[in-house]
DNA sequence: AACGAAACGATCAGAAACGATCGGGAGCGA
DNA sequence: TCGCTCCCGATCGTTTCTGATCGTTTCGTT
């Protein structure tokens, strides 16, 4: 392992920094046992990025910015002055705090309030909550109704014809209204699930399963993620679970993370992408009772991300950016009310992240 | 120790970089047996389908988001405070102009200066715009590259790799590439040939014709569209044409024009989605030579509104939003030059808008 | 304030890696 | 058997990376 490849001699360099706070030139020619000149243009193109800072005679830490990086960066034009705007998550336990406080940051931001009401992926409720903020004077929404069944679609056609600006927070328009005219910024949970599936591969596992947790409703797109993956990579499908379970803690719970984890071991599968941290968690615990070890004998990626890192062994996550995700939404809300006529339909996707803990080990298993 | 299939080699490859973590491509070449072309080859089909990341010099695993927030928001670079932006337009004619303007009034706001190159569809002189660009310093790039072909999948890979940021503008990755992390604003054409087709629904029509330029980037998508809106509003395809032309002006455009109209009489068709402006005007000038009144025996719709208005009648046309589409691009760059780490992929969608004019009429004729 | 040592930036040259193109051979179906 | 496609290797021109050199700037010491 003589010479490294510049990727490595940054990522020594980053290290360096990092331990010693700062580090002199010539320390670090000695270290990578390259030239000066060399060492100097890495160097540079590590202070290009932002990642270290130069000073004479060697780098030190980058000073960090403001604790918040900066005011949103406006993707749009001005807003009114005090800005009521509403907003209907359908949970504040889970998922949806992060988002809430995001659009909580930008309303803030841009002088305006926030004003909240949890509903409970019920078009019924969901509506009613509405009609509270409309009642209560809101300029704007901020909605992520239920979208399922004839009353999802009702609903969604409803909060079409309001006449205050309405903005889908991870949601769509389903496909049987495809000219509803609302601006929406929705996560691309397809990626997402792509993401995991390549890391797996990536990691040497073929056979990767899927969990997803029957009533979400983003349990779709990433079935279709996990397909379009699968496909593309081209690893098998024959035999590989691919299963939906119940909610956490119900009667059927039990039985089904045990069915998952049967599946699993009679198919010879020991990699899988489980929706929900909550179901996660659940397979890893229900793994290790059966003497299983995570990630010896199964690899575990968990999607949403939310308690991820908090699980024994800490979970991989895919992880929805949920508060630059409310932000977001916030923000088209109010360019909406500046502009309610000529702008037209915005629709923001964003793209999920993955972020690497314990749960999948750096290596397959003998597969 | 015989020849070694492309999956095993594949196979093989994945161990070395995770065993490793990186590997470069002699050791590659070495441990296949095979040379260093055809390791480059396969590399190049791994990173495709985001299993490995190419370096120069050989590759090293995909490297996600730290496990540990390190440093709050340690990597929030200074943002530029004159940022140079650079831009590649296919064209300075025709439709890019108002989304050069766009970019140029965002970029102007936030302090910064655009640098416009213009190119002509074709992927070697898009990259050639781009490397003048790059060696003109400009810090991110807003880029409309020709897409078609292998040489259009090679530039989008080019373009993925480029250490400053890339906004695609009115284009998206290919399928063969789902990895690439490349934020893009884009205009939804299916929605828009749905807006028209609806219009010409709503005045009675029943039977639709479509006519595309033939080379455009866009054809595809205007078809699509215009084939959902008919089926989902249960209209007749039956011997409605749909047909593509040459180029405007080129020597089969008069006979590809009077197609066109002989197909609509013969097909009882009085009303058409023209793509493009200049060929909406054709079939216009062409239809009244041949004694037809527009909109009582043809209604058309143009595609674009770049010169619509002023044709005789004026024609209805969508309209897509460039002036705002090249300002989002623009704010999408500025954004990512700010936070060019952490930051997710950004793909942002407008809606086109339909202007009503006079070359529709108010209602069907006796159909 | 002046001096010398160290560090720095710019430029050049050699080596390695890269992309594009062409040609040969194996496998497959007509 | 012919023709086709796909896969692999060789070659060539170009790009990128690395190290050496030289003149200039910066810092610390006197």
């Amino acid at each position: 392992m003589t010479e490294k490849l510049a990727v490595q001699r940054h990522e020594l360099i980053l290290r360096a920094v990092r331990a010693h706070g700062t580090v002199r030139l010539p320390e670090l020619v000695e270290l990578l046992g390259v030239s000066a000149v060399t060492v100097r243009r890495d160097v540079t193109a590590l202070a290009d990025r932002g990642l270290v800072v130069r000073v004479h005679g060697g780098i030190t830490m980058p000073r960090h910015a403001e604790p918040f990086p900066r005011g949103p960066q406006s993707v749009v034009g001005p807003a009114p002055t005090h800005p009521l705007v509403g907003m209907v998550a359908p949970s504040v336990e889970y998922y949806w705090p992060a988002v809430i406080q995001g659009a909580q940051t930008a309303v803030a931001a841009a002088g305006g309030r926030l004003v909240l009401r949890a509903s409970s992926y019920d078009a019924g409720e969901d509506r009613r909550r509405v009609h509270e903020l409309l009642d209560r004077g809101v300029q704007t929404l901020l909605v992520a109704p239920s979208t399922s069944g004839r009353a999802g679609v009702e609903l969604m056609r409803w909060l079409g014809a309001q006449t205050v600006p309405v903005v889908l927070v991870e949601r769509l328009p389903p496909p049987e209204l495809p000219t509803i005219a609302l601006d929406a910024a929705v996560t691309d949970h397809a990626i997402g699930a792509g993401l995991a599936v390549r890391h797996l591969a990536t990691l040497g596992h073929r056979r990767i399963g899927l969990v997803t947790s029957r009533q979400s409703p983003h349990s779709d797109a990433i079935r279709a993620g996990w397909t379009t993956a699968v496909s593309s990579l081209e690893l098998p499908f024959n035999g590989v679970p691919a299963l939906d379970v119940p909610t956490y803690g119900s009667p059927q719970w039990t039985r089904a993370v045990d069915q998952v984890i049967d599946e699993c071991l009679s198919a010879d599968v020991h990699a899988v992408l489980v929706h929900a941290d909550r179901e996660a968690i659940g397979v890893l615990e229900r793994a290790r009772d059966r003497g299983l070890s995570v990630p010896a004998d199964l690899a575990v990626v968990s999607y949403d991300d939310e308690v991820a890192a908090a699980s024994d062994p800490p979970l991989t996550a895919v992880r929805p950016q949920k508060h630059r995700l409310g932000a977001l939404a916030a923000q088209l809300a109010l360019a909406r009310l500046a502009d309610p006529l000529d702008r037209p339909v915005h629709r923001v996707v964003l793209w999920p992240t993955l972020t690497v803990r314990e749960s999948c080990g750096t290596e397959a298993g003998p597969a």
